[in-house]
DNA sequence: ATCATATGCAACCTCTTGGTTGCATAATAG
DNA sequence: CTATTATGCAACCAAGAGGTTGCATATGAT
């Protein structure tokens, strides 16, 4: 991976260190999509912050909202989301070398 | 994966979430140990910085520290590294599901 | 029409982050 | 013994993150 490469993938890693917005995405994962305020029924926070926290992976690209009547739907964004998994990969390959590398140092 | 899992995850995550810290890994990764004077040698910040960040992705058990004279030299943690790798692959996995519904669902 | 619900937006607050500078101290080189 | 090098540590800073409250506005239900 590229220098530029390692960059980008910063902020999606950020998106994700926060564990509120992790049970975010678990509960879109498995739930499916749903309004801000159902996303929010069983927050310990309030409103206000899981539609903070909401903008924050909208902007990693993580999901997407879209307005119906009064209420705005969210969802997970499949294309970014394939993208997010192609990266982790990625740099668990590189990450596998380097601990190939040391195993092999500690058996010499 | 449990809640208490995911709340786990994010502090992972969040260690991950700064373009100096994967840099420092992927230098890790790919050349081996090196004091801090070595690591912060083609770095955009400080020493002091980088010994910063050094403690951030300790903290996170991704790296670990040993003295050796007057210097202190850093690598990668091999085991907590595995256990990153894991973390990634379940949540992949559950995203994948969620992918595959979500096709399902478009395509029904 | 009226009331209740779902959001959007803005102002504010506190704690954390990522960096810096400056100085003290431990080890190695000459 | 003296200079140099590699760190450790503390104080300080500006900007950002995560939350809250309050209030305005758009829709849906009666």
């Amino acid at each position: 991976m590229t220098p530029a490469q390692v960059r980008a993938a910063a902020p999606l890693f950020a998106a994700l260190g926060d564990a509120t917005r992790l049970q975010l995405l678990a509960r879109l994962a498995t739930g499916g999509p749903g309004s801000i305020a159902a996303l929010s029924a069983k927050a310990a926070v309030s409103r206000q912050a899981i539609r903070k926290h909401l903008d924050v992976l909208a902007d990693a690209g993580l999901v997407h909202s879209a307005r119906q009547g009064r209420e705005s739907i969210w969802a997970l964004a499949p294309e970014r989301l394939a993208e997010a998994h192609a990266y982790l990969d990625r740099i668990a390959a590189q990450w596998d070398d380097a601990l190939a590398r040391l195993k092999r140092f500690v058996e010499t």
